[in-house]
DNA sequence: TTGCAGCGTGTTATAAAATAACAAACTGAT
DNA sequence: ATCAGTTTGTTATTTTATAACACGCTGCAA
């Protein structure tokens, strides 16, 4: 059987992948109260954190907000590309600019552990309504 | 003379600039107000974004927190590494990532209007430290 | 089977970050 | 001198996040 804590965050993804927006953590909540009145903000903070660990879900810095892996979860660091018009969300694993990342870093003698690359624009469906 | 909206601008530049540690706009409000009890959060806002506008303040969307651009402002795409440890930030400007990330952007259809590249870890002088 | 350790959750409260909405004051031009 | 436009003040509120501790379940060991 499933630990209780892996229910929660079952929840709270599945509620996430149901869309490819990004959701806030209170988003969410109000979501997840339709079923649980008595849902509150540090659950829901919780199953995120471990989520996020887990590669399942990505933190959108800039927006605080979070979205479902569309990989299903690994370890790879996400290029995030949000359409500023529609809100939707892509993600993209560019090795080659993390590779240029480290070795700039490395010059000026920095380690990076984290890294936060989002990329603010139109997606290709706007784009092209704007012309 | 200089307008009054500028007189807060240069206000809260001058407070970013003394440190390079980013500081929220709760703090910067806390050292404005030893000169200026009745200062108010969007004042503070109000000056941030005018400042980030210029290119001369960068916002760390990763800490909610503001830093002097260390070039006095200029237009170009930043890259931020944000010491975890001792909370120091650091820019670079990297066009081969620019560009790398516009070529990959590109190939999926997404224009890119803002870029929001931060990496945590460490600088120079505290992973000596902890080795 | 009882008791207890460990963990996840519930609950309350609060902290921290940001903005909305409108009033008041200043600036510069006419 | 007045008025339009802009900046700032002020109050209140919204949004995002976490602290602190109580409660209750689960599984293991005595």
């Amino acid at each position: 059987m499933q630990k209780k804590g892996e229910i929660m965050q079952a929840n709270v993804l599945e509620s996430l992948a149901k869309t490819d927006r990004p959701m806030t953590a209170y988003d969410i909540l109000a979501a997840l109260k339709v079923h649980n009145a008595k849902l509150a903000p540090p659950t829901i903070y919780r199953a995120l954190s471990a989520l996020t660990e887990q590669g399942k879900v990505h933190r959108i810095e800039s927006l605080n907000a979070y979205v479902a892996c569309q990989c299903d979860g690994h370890e790879d660091i996400a290029v995030i590309a949000i359409c500023d018009d529609c809100g939707s969300v892509d993600e993209q694993y560019l090795p080659e600019v993390i590779d240029r990342l480290g070795q700039a870093s490395e010059k000026v003698g920095f380690t990076p552990k984290r890294h936060v690359i989002e990329l603010h624009g139109s997606c290709a469906s706007c784009e092209e309504v704007s012309n």
